[in-house]
DNA sequence: CCTAATAGTTAGGGTACCTAACAGTCAAGC
DNA sequence: GCTTGACTGTTAGGTACCCTAACTATTAGG
């Protein structure tokens, strides 16, 4: 918005562009094969509260609605989710999870998970404390982000 | 290692993947156009403290040395990066960074951590210092991962 | 030497994004 | 009521970035 960047606040981006860089990768190695992609879990677990709009998923997903459309699209076909024509909004499509969508987001987020929970074992308390304290922060950072 | 996940331990590990796919989705939206992308940055800027070797380069940034490979002959033919033969070992390759390499990692980073500095404005005093305080954890994860 | 291990490259393939162009539906104003 | 413009998705075509498998070249051990 200004031209002025703090200082202490330019270092602090760059080692936080670092944190990210790894967790990208982090991320993408916490994908066992035989199972459902990180993509198809994120978007999976986000229907998996209640059916949303094509739009609404893109918009939650940080992507644009063509690339949602290409994913609900292999996750029906897949027969993990449902596709019909919102009854209030003819334009607008309803995603909805089906049993087999939710058994797969059950296994997965809990395999996942696992793998997660024993990296942090490693971890002491205090650096667990760290972690969870600055975990809102990044969702905040990233909600600012979206706009 | 073993098989008893602590269950607190599972919590923690669901939000932090959570802030994972978050920053997945942050750090990709980072990237200005005609610019060099995440993955070009990530590389140069590593070869950017002195040459490396292929492998290394490739065991660094969590990928397969093909995939190493094809950036840097994508780097090579930009004028960013040369390659040449090591020395000790031929069939070895060292990949050093040309200036035109260096301006280029230095006016990326620039302009992605003023990016990311701007947001972090919005965060009050206590937030950006756990936000610090979490980073040489999300790295010690990593790290850890890499086994 | 000859064989096994190591370092990269090439070839072929897949996922997940993107923009641009399109079709269908809704809503507002004349 | 019909047209116009805004909105919701889909289709088409393209790009970035990663992978495995197969190959070449070099090194090192027996």
């Amino acid at each position: 918005m200004n031209g002025s960047p703090d200082p202490r606040l330019t270092g602090l981006a760059k080692e936080f562009r670092e944190a990210l860089r790894l967790g990208v990768y982090m991320f993408r190695r916490l994908d066992p094969e035989g199972d459902l992609t990180a993509a198809q879990l994120s978007l999976l677990s986000m229907v998996s509260d209640g059916g949303l709009r094509v739009g609404d998923i893109a918009k939650n997903l940080g992507i644009k609605v063509p690339s949602a459309t290409e994913q609900i699209i292999k996750l029906e076909r897949a027969g993990l989710v449902t596709r019909r024509p919102d009854p209030d909004d003819s334009r607008a499509v309803q995603v909805a999870i089906t049993s087999a969508g939710t058994d797969a987001v059950e296994s997965a987020n809990q395999r996942r998970n696992a793998m997660v929970a024993e990296l942090l074992e490693d971890l002491s308390a205090q650096e667990i404390e760290q972690l969870a304290a600055a975990l809102p922060v990044i969702s905040k950072i990233n909600s600012s982000f979206q706009n």
